[in-house]
DNA sequence: GCTTTACATACCTTGACACGTATATGCTCT
DNA sequence: AGAGCATATACGTGTCAAGGTATGTAAAGC
């Protein structure tokens, strides 16, 4: 896992960082909000607690969970060049912005309509 | 592969995807410029442009890669609730900051430093 | 036409990791 | 003390992706 990329890679751990944005949460909590097998939640909580993504503490048999900002800055600094780089791209940029913001709002993988002139993609998938 | 954060997973791609962020690149420049073979940077730039980080025009024999802001703006996306999440905790996030910094007796720069070999298993198995 | 250069892909092997299941630990309450 | 809930961990398993090596393909130069 290493790096903090590695950690924000799995699904399920982004789904726990969200839901902790709100407030803090129990495993119990997580687990059924997310509807998650406990193993799991307390699996990838202990993954994220060891990158520094969350800290827990403790309350009676309970833990809370809450969320770290220290390592998704990580995150957030590497993103740093790239911003600069669409910064200098505007006008390119706010066509992908329309369709980023709806296709994160359907959370879904597929193909975006394609408008012009039509790229090629769309080779062999890897099996 | 999935989603844009296993693409930016992997620590070769991310120092691709920076390297482009100065300017277009060939293959055979990337694999200099990053010391790895060859096959690597091109398996690495197929996932990569499949994935819409980057696209390529033909140079005769060459290729040329650049970046196609659309893939990682959708990481960005993800960050926002989280920024909101930090402004609101700004003064705590200091504190923290300030600790880095004093540990460290370095210069204000950009947070860092790696959690290491956190690994203190302060609950240990008893029987 | 043949060789060289530039890049892509196929095949194989290896290792990491996510999951399910089972079990351990720890706290609370009666 | 024992029952029961809340959370953590151990173990076995399957999957998948990254690396290495070898080869394919296509353009450039002689």
């Amino acid at each position: 896992m290493e790096s903090a990329f590695d950690i924000i890679a799995e699904p399920n751990r982004r789904a726990i960082l969200s839901l902790l944005v709100s407030s803090q949460q129990s495993v119990g909590e997580i687990e059924r909000q997310l509807r998650m097998p406990q193993p799991t939640v307390s699996k990838h909580l202990r993954v994220l607690r060891d990158a520094g993504f969350v800290e827990s503490s403790v309350d009676a048999q309970r833990r809370l969970y809450r969320l770290k900002p220290e390592s998704l800055l990580e995150v957030d600094a590497w993103l740093a060049p790239f911003r600069r780089f669409w910064s200098a791209h505007v006008d390119a940029l706010e066509r992908h912005l329309d369709r980023i913001e709806e296709s994160t709002r359907t959370k879904t993988k597929t193909m975006k309509k394609r408008r012009g002139p039509n790229r090629d993609r769309d080779k062999g998938a890897r099996k």
